[in-house]
RNA sequence: GGCCCUAUCGUCUAGCGGUCUAGGACGCCAGGUUUUCAUCCUGGUAACCGGGGUUCGAGUCCCCGUAGGGUCACCA
């Protein structure tokens, strides 16, 4: 049997970030096992459709590295993949399921239906309408007049409905409490429960992961199955990333939750998923008492490690600084044109400065200056800031701060002048040109001054960069070339008169 | 409120009856390296929700309590 998983997000909006956990998920399975992971789109409530979120679906999972063997712009000979296509197929079943008398035509709308509700849920124990018994023929009289309608599951009384979770485990539901669930509106789409039934057997879906919200459900699910008289292929109920903040489902609240956003933010995509899979599932490794246990894994050897069974059911913390403590991982342990490659596309798609674009683009030395700051940031974000200092001169620099407290203001153009000076005598092309040299020159500078040498750095550090932080100096220095270190370390000095 | 699920350092987690004086990671703190900020080493801080059982023995099994989450739609 070949492998089938599915990711059912609803076109409702910008994709969250637990919709990648679960595709991490289904995918990994899918893959462990070469089978096929499909997308679907669930689309049927057309009221909350928001334009443009099937292409941003799309496109996270281009962007998270996660791609589907069937879906909407992939193909597949299960489509179409969009549910508000496959219409007709609903309907058929949801009157095929009437006709059995696993289901009925209801008549009961608006404050009548509201207060029938109310009264069951008061009760405590699932609707079920006055229409359950009416007789088929006298709905369909009903129906041939004109009369608006839905179709409701009719779920058994007094029953143990029980299955066994893939992550939860055993769970049993009292019939009793189950709703006839609406399965086709009156504007004759299907409601979740038929459509997601219908469309994982036909799509001949193996394994079914999904939140924990869609637990209580499940019954419904399963009556659907045994109406039909289809076998339920397991399910995996996946416990819900909580906010930090609020304790509850993660929200907008407390920060990014959109999978694109994070990538505009400046996350590696790569970062994003490592982070992602081991939030509620860790790695089957042999572990050794004191010994480090690993952290990164790649998205190949997610799929090598993953199995099921490791799933969590508890509920975990969305932890925002070990998400960026994985970033810098990843940035930090990038190959470097890979990543010089990926600041350029990131300033390409998310920075509206294409001046600061064009320098980056050209620039043959892009590689090693990255490779210089690549340890000591965060985000793709940092890395583009602490590179920009080689494309634009600095202005306005501030002198006033507390690495330079024990300098005399007045002393600063003294210190440029001489550093200048310094400069200049070295040539470029010669085996002079080398910050190793440089910095014996400048520590006797220092001296001269009876000056602390940081001091003098710092001073130099400031002219060149305009900030009192950097990139390690020296080799910063070394690839913006003499002609603008000069010319910089003149302007500083015009500063001062 | 009914029903379902969960419960180990602040957070993510390992643990699947004895090897637990409970391990790792993030964070935080201290020290070292260092021209800034980082990186990088070294060390430290910090947890089995409470109460009953079962057992020779419980973080690990059972029950109750407590706390948290989910769910009760013509939304998915």
């Amino acid at each position: 049997m070949t492998v089938r998983t599915r990711l059912a997000p609803s076109p409702t909006g910008s994709m969250h970030i637990g919709g990648v956990r679960t595709a991490l998920y289904c995918y990994a399975l899918a893959k462990k096992n070469e089978g096929q992971y499909i997308l679907r789109i669930e689309d049927t409530d057309t009221k909350r459709f928001v334009e443009g979120s099937i292409e941003e679906i799309l496109k996270v999972h281009e962007i998270y590295g996660i791609k589907p063997d069937e879906g909407p712009t992939y193909g597949g000979n299960y489509g179409p993949y969009i549910q508000t296509q496959r219409k007709e197929i609903y309907q058929k079943y949801a009157h095929e399921l009437v006709e059995k008398g696993h289901a009925y035509y209801c008549f009961l709308f608006g404050d009548e239906l509201e207060n029938l509700q109310n009264e069951f849920l008061k009760k405590g124990t699932g609707f079920r309408s006055p229409y359950r018994d009416m007789p088929i023929e006298e709905a369909k009289q009903k129906i041939d007049s004109g009369e608006k309608y839905v179709i409701r599951m009719k779920t058994p009384n007094n029953e143990k409905i029980e299955y066994t979770d893939g992550v939860q485990g055993k769970v049993v539901f009292d019939s009793n409490m189950v709703s006839d669930q609406i399965i086709l509106k009156s504007n004759g789409l299907p409601t979740y429960h038929l459509a997601v039934v219908v469309d994982d057997h036909l799509m001949e879906i193996t394994h079914v992961f999904r939140g924990v919200e869609w637990l209580t459900s499940t019954p419904k699910q399963i009556l659907l199955y045994r109406f039909l008289g289809w076998e339920m292929p397991p399910f995996y109920h996946l416990s819900t990333i909580l906010d930090p903040d609020t304790g509850k489902k993660l929200s907008k609240r407390s920060g990014t939750v959109s999978a694109m956003e994070f990538i505009r933010e400046g996350y590696i995509p790569e970062a994003v998923n490592n982070f992602l899979m081991l939030l509620g599932w860790s790695p089957p490794i042999e572990r050794a008492h004191g010994e480090k246990e690993r952290e990164i894994f790649t998205l190949d050897e997610f799929i090598e490690l993953f199995d099921p069974k490791d799933l969590n059911k508890s509920n975990p913390v969305f932890n925002r600084q070990k998400l960026l403590w994985f970033n810098k991982e990843y940035i930090k342990n990038m190959n470097t044109l890979d990543l010089a490659n990926r600041v350029v596309d990131w300033v390409k798609n998310y920075l509206p400065d294409r001046n600061l674009l064009s320098h980056l683009e050209t620039d043959p030395n892009l590689e090693d200056k990255v490779k210089l700051v690549k340890d000591r940031c965060y985000l793709i974000k940092d890395l583009v800031e602490s590179i920009s200092f080689f494309y634009h001169r600095p202005e306005n620099i501030v002198w006033e701060i507390k690495q330079l407290k024990n300098v005399p203001r007045n002393q600063i153009p003294q210190i440029l002048e001489e550093l200048k000076n310094f400069l200049t005598d070295f040539s470029e092309n010669s085996s002079d040109w080398l910050h190793e040299k440089w910095e014996k020159g400048i520590r006797n500078i220092a001296d001269k001054f009876t000056m602390k040498h940081g001091d003098a750095f710092m001073i130099l550090r400031l002219s060149v960069t305009g900030k009192p932080v950097s990139p390690p100096l020296f080799e910063a220095l070394q690839l913006l070339g003499k002609q603008e270190i000069i010319s910089r370390i003149e302007s500083a000095l015009k500063s001062f008169k």
